[in-house]
DNA sequence: AGCAACAATTTGAACGATCAAATCATCGCG
DNA sequence: CGCGATGATTTGATCGTTCAAATTGTTGCT
């Protein structure tokens, strides 16, 4: 059967000129004269011809491939975020002719055991992480192991020695409630998370400062709880009925749909109208009109992806590039922390 | 330096053997000795030695890897449901040594061409599809290629040319249905999608003749909208108010969040609590305390990557297995139809 | 003893691309 | 006119694996 796919040697053959020639106008097209270069891409579109990931591999050890966890299989409303990342993550790499790859895990270590695999049998070029958290055995593994690699998500606590993108959460909150003293509110509560973790200090620092700013005591406008829908109802009561907060900012959406459903409640037996603003435009905000912080997550994905192709490209040329090298450059390593600015997403609830 | 990746050869020198070997201990055990086959493993763990998937590929042109399409980057609330079947596809793969690709598209077409370059270019084994409709060009390219694919979701309306694997969607607004009558409801309303889609339809039918079957004239009692909250929440107005509904079954929970919301307004109002019962299972469904038929998505895509890796495996040795004969085989394609039951996620709200 | 049948293992070639070095052509210039 | 420099193209080797055929070793049978 002539139905063969054709190989980088049909190409050659049907345009007159060897293997190298053809090679050459794919990877490096300046080196071969334009009128040649005209004749092997019309070969190349004429036959169809797609070059051999596998074979362009096995000599240069690079899979063109990105991997991914993704979010653990749960109900959880916030596997949507990182639902939606990994989505903007895929979009943003096609552009730069990467694809991705995903896989699940169940642990940490279980993750690094798949880094592993990934690395050795299928020669990853990066790794895109989500999630870390303080003393990130991974990251430590793969700065070992030098493979480039992008956190979304800082390193709470200690001096990030990796790359990472992150959203503001002190920027989203400080944002909600300027809103919410803009439109003449004082005892602005905030139904926050358990101290102690980075995402939800910073998420709670920017209600606390703004506050205190706008000369408001926020001593007595705080609760702290686990991120479920009826913890957000109870603090709601708390903070509305006993403390007397006359509008909400929540740590998370999974908690604002608690209080928003203790809001319309209290509007619907006459009450008064408490603004609620909750944080990560999750589907569920829109679809029960709740306001809420927007993390740019398409933002967020396409600077991962531009910082690791960036690289990739560069240590292609430049063979001393190590990775590991690179992030010890401390003075370079700036360029290599972005901090985006999430947005308010403005619905019915405040 | 010494610490290049260990290869077949470097295995097969420090266990004494040849390359050959070495690759039967892995691909065909049983042609290798008991003792040497040790001695090989013993090496191979010895030198964490793992195969290059691209070597492997180019003389097999098997990747071992499966690909799916992500579900739209929107915010609409359905997508979670394509998003954890992705996550389920993942790990069920993983089971068979298949790692998942993924990737974006903006219309069946983008599709078609991304599933063309990632057959000549990545040599991908096999294909999950979702989203499927009438006259999808996406089945019919698949097929004339004769690669294996499943897709989740019947083809309504024609008899099916290829495998498929989906979720009994009128057995779920049956058993929705039962529930509310048993629970001595008669007039049991339906919020409902336009005529004319095919999950649409079955889910309606589940509804209608059940109710039929309890002796109650359906007529009166259907709404048909698109698929919006806000819809959700106008259609519930009518049936219970104007057509004196006493409970609701929904097409989704989008259009359940929508009742949900309307019904809770009347009981804080004091008026009666009217069960609502949703369709996805879907994160907010959850959040929210909504009573909901959920889809056995991990089953779904253990079943999807059943048929695939067995398929694959078949082919492995039986080279006569065209993927296209296979599925025109007909007495062997029922096999290949799989439908599965959804069971009742009980909640408040019902 | 001789030889067929079979099991276990090894050897050469191939998959399809890129790298490194070699070849060929063209040109400028003393 | 000859020779080096430069640019365009080609050739041989190689990446790490599996396939197909060849080799070696063992056993059973006449």
């Amino acid at each position: 059967m002539g139905n063969d796919r054709p190989t980088i040697t049909t190409v050659a053959e049907r345009a007159n000129v060897s293997r190298q020639t053809v090679s050459n106008v794919l990877n490096a097209p300046h080196r071969v004269q334009a009128d040649t270069r005209e004749r092997v891409q019309a070969a190349i579109t004429e036959l169809g011809y797609r070059p051999s990931r596998a074979a362009r591999q096995l000599r240069t050890h690079r899979s063109n491939l990105l991997a991914m966890r993704m979010s653990p299989f749960s109900e959880e409303l916030a596997g949507s975020v990182l639902d939606r990342f990994v989505h903007a993550v895929t979009e943003s790499a096609q552009g730069y002719g990467f694809r991705t790859i995903v896989f699940t895990a169940n642990s940490d270590d279980d993750e690094i055991a798949a880094y592993s695999d990934l690395l050795n049998s299928y020669e990853l070029d990066a790794f895109v992480l989500t999630g870390t958290h303080h003393r990130d055995r991974r990251t430590t593994w793969l700065r070992k192991q030098g493979v480039p690699f992008v956190t979304f998500g800082r390193p709470w606590g200690v001096r990030a020695r990796h790359w990472w993108v992150d959203v503001d959460g002190k920027a989203g909150t400080t944002a909600a409630t300027e809103r919410l003293l803009d439109a003449g509110h004082r005892r602005i509560g905030f139904v926050g998370w358990p101290i102690g973790s980075g995402v939800g200090d910073d998420r709670r620092a920017g209600w606390e400062t703004t506050l205190r700013a706008a000369g408001v005591d926020p001593a007595s406008l705080l609760t702290s709880t686990e991120n479920t829908v009826d913890n957000g109802h109870v603090s709601a009561v708390e903070l509305v009925r006993e403390r007397k907060a006359d509008a909400l900012v929540c740590a998370s959406d999974t908690l604002a749909l608690g209080a928003l459903a203790m809001v319309r409640d209290q509007v619907s037996r006459g009450g008064p109208a408490v603004p609620v603003i909750g944080f990560d435009d999750s589907p569920s905000a829109a679809a029960m009109g709740l306001t809420t912080v927007a993390q740019p997550l398409r933002a967020a994905a396409a600077t991962c992806v531009d910082l690791l192709t960036n690289f990739l490209d560069r240590s292609d040329d430049n063979d001393t590039a190590d990775p590991a090298d690179t992030v010890d450059a401390v003075d370079n390593l700036a360029e290599h922390h972005v901090l985006l600015a999430p947005h308010l997403v403005v619905r019915q609830s405040g």
